[in-house]
RNA sequence: CGGGAUGUAGCGCAGUCUGGUAGCGCACACGGCUGGGGGUCGUGUGGUCGGAGGUUCGAAUCCUCUCAUCCCGACCA
C-alpha cells in the first residue's frame, strides 16, 4: 500500500475525550472514530488489524474442530422470554420494536438462539459432541461506556457453544476451549492468564476469565511467578488426547491466579516472593453451565438406550475488538503502538526520505515490489513531506520493521533497518534486507 | 441512575465573570528558505460559538429549557 493513497488520518495531539493510552493511540493512529458514546467506526487501518485478530481467533477455533457460522445481530424477544433472561438482563439489553410492534432486541450474546437452532436439527447421541461459533457484533447498553473500544456498547465478540451428552464430555469440551484460548492469546502476542471466575448472568458452575496483564488494566490480579516465567500454551497437547488434555488442564489451573475480588491475602497458598501483583484486562471468558438453556428450550437427544437426555452446554467468549485495545495497553511506548508481528497491520514500512529524488524513488519503488513479491505486506511512505513526519507516523501506527531509504544510502546501495520494538537500527545492503526482517 | 464537568474551525484551547467587528496554536492550501526525528518565514482557506426559546438597540457572553460528550460511583466480553 502506498501511504499517499491510503486513508490513514493520524493526529498529533490527543483528543480530550480519551483517558487511557490505548484509546488515545487508537484515535491518534487513525484506527477508529467514535460515532456515539461507546460506538465506533473502524477506519481502514483499524479494520485491517481487527481482521487479523479475527483470523487468528478463527484459525484456533477451527483447530479445535468447531464449526463457524453466523447468527443475526437482531433477535426476537420470545427466545429470551423462554430462558427467563428477558427480564433478568435488565437495561443493559437494547430493546427495540419493529413496525408491527413486535418486541426485538440487539443481541448481547447468543445462548438462546444457538440452543433453539441446534435443538431443531439434532436428535441423536450420534450427532454429538458438537461445537459451533461465530464472530459477530454484540450490543450491551452499558451504563457508562468508557475507554474507547475497551468498554464500548457495540463490540465484536467471538462466541462459541458446546453441546455434549453428559457432564464429563462437557468438561472435555471446556478443556479444549481452555487450551485453544491459551494458544490464541499467545499467537496474538500477549500473555493472558486464566483465572477462576464468577459465572454472572450466563450461569453455571465452572468458569475462567482470561486476563491480559497490562499496567493500565482495569482490575488488580495476583499471580504465581510461574506464569511469567513459563510458556503455558501446551504445544505438544493434541485436542484428541482427552487424558493428556485433562492432566494439562489440572496442572495449569493449579497454578495460582486470582483477581483482587477473589484473592485473599491471609489464605493465599503462595509465598510472598512467589506472588506477583499486577493489573489486567479481561479478554476472554469461558463457562460450563450444564442444562441452564437446554432445559427450558427442551434441547434433548436420544442416547444409546433410547432414553431422552438433556444436553450439557458451555459457552466461550473472546472480546475481539477489546483485544486490540488490550494489546495496545500491553505493548506501546511514548512514540506510539508496538504491534506484535502476528497482528501488525503491515509487516514492514518503506520510508522514502526524499520523495521526488529520482534515485530514491526508483530505489524505493523497486524495493516495494521486491518485498511484495516475497510475501511481505508493505506500507510504502511515498508522501512528499518531511522525514520527521514520516518517522513519527510510522512509529505511531507501530509497523514492526522500518526500512529507511535516503539519498546517501541509495548512492551506496544501503538502507537502514529499524526494529520498532527494540529501537535497534542497522545498516544493510539491499539484497540482505530479507535476511534481517525474516 | 446519583455526583462532577465540558460543548467556540478537522484537533487542542482562549474569549463568557464585566454584553459591543470571533481569536490563538496545530493541521490544511499556495510561495520562499530548508531537507535523516512532527523545521522556518510569508500569504491564505475554513465558524449555524451544541440546539431552541427569552431579555436587550445589540448575546459566544445574561436567563429558561433541551441535546450531546467526558470523568467518579454501582454493572460488565
Amino acid at each position: 500500500m502506498r501511504y499517499s493513497q491510503y486513508f490513514l488520518p493520524t493526529l498529533k495531539e490527543n483528543p480530550k475525550e480519551a483517558e487511557i493510552v490505548s484509546h488515545q493511540l487508537m484515535l491518534r493512529a487513525g484506527l477508529i472514530r467514535q460515532t456515539s458514546s461507546g460506538i465506533y467506526a473502524w477506519l481502514p487501518l483499524g479494520y485491517k488489524i481487527l481482521k487479523k485478530i479475527m483470523d487468528i481467533v478463527r484459525e484456533e477455533q477451527d483447530a479445535t474442530g468447531a464449526n463457524e457460522m453466523l447468527m443475526p445481530t437482531i433477535q426476537s424477544a420470545d427466545l429470551w422470554k423462554e430462558s427467563g433472561r428477558y427480564d433478568a438482563y435488565g437495561k443493559e439489553m437494547l430493546r427495540i420494536t419493529d413496525r408491527h410492534d413486535r418486541e426485538m432486541l440487539f443481541g448481547p450474546t447468543n445462548e438462546e438462539m444457538i440452543t433453539d437452532i441446534f435443538k431443531s436439527y439434532i436428535q441423536s447421541y450420534k450427532d454429538l459432541p458438537c461445537n459451533l461459533y461465530h464472530i459477530q457484533w454484540k450490543f450491551r447498553d452499558e451504563i457508562r461506556p468508557r475507554f474507547g473500544v475497551m468498554r464500548g456498547r457495540e463490540f465484536l465478540m467471538k462466541d462459541a457453544y458446546s453441546f455434549d451428552m453428559n457432564p464429563d464430555d462437557a468438561r472435555y469440551s471446556y478443556q479444549k476451549y481452555f487450551l485453544s484460548y491459551l494458544r490464541t492469546f499467545d499467537r496474538l502476542g500477549v500473555k493472558a492468564i486464566p483465572m477462576k471466575a464468577d459465572t454472572g448472568p450466563i450461569g453455571g458452575d465452572l468458569s475462567h476469565e482470561f486476563i491480559i496483564l497490562a499496567e493500565t488494566g482495569e482490575s488488580g490480579v495476583f499471580v504465581d511467578k510461574q506464569w511469567m516465567e513459563q510458556d503455558f500454551t501446551g504445544r505438544s497437547i493434541e485436542y484428541a488426547d482427552r487424558e493428556g488434555l485433562g492432566k494439562y488442564f489440572d496442572k495449569i489451573t493449579d497454578i495460582y491466579a486470582a483477581t483482587d475480588e477473589k484473592h485473599d491475602e491471609e489464605n493465599c497458598p503462595l509465598a510472598k516472593d512467589q506472588l506477583i501483583e499486577a493489573r489486567g484486562i479481561e479478554v476472554g471468558h469461558i463457562f460450563y453451565f450444564g442444562t441452564k438453556y437446554s432445559e427450558p428450550f427442551g434441547a434433548k437427544v436420544t442416547d444409546k438406550d433410547g432414553n431422552l437426555v438433556t444436553l450439557e452446554m458451555g459457552s466461550y467468549g473472546i472480546g475481539v475488538s477489546r483485544v486490540m485495545a488490550a494489546v495496545i495497553e500491553a505493548s506501546h511506548d511514548e512514540n506510539g503502538i508496538i504491534w506484535p508481528e502476528s497482528i501488525a497491520p503491515f509487516d514492514v514500512a518503506v520510508i522514502n526520505l526524499k520523495t521526488g529524488d529520482a534515485a530514491c524513488d526508483a530505489f524505493c519503488d523497486n524495493l516495494y515490489k521486491t518485498l511484495q513479491k516475497n510475501g511481505k505486506d508493505v506500507l510504502y511512505d511515498d508522501r512528499d513531506i518531511r522525514a520527521g513526519n514520516k518517522f513519527a507516523d510510522i512509529d505511531l501506527i507501530g509497523v514492526p520493521w522500518q526500512i529507511i531509504v535516503g539519498p546517501r544510502g541509495v548512492a551506496a546501495g544501503m538502507v537502514e533497518i529499524k526494529n520498532r520494538k527494540t529501537g535497534e537500527k542497522q545498516e544493510a545492503a539491499k539484497d540482505k534486507i530479507l535476511d534481517v526482517i525474516g
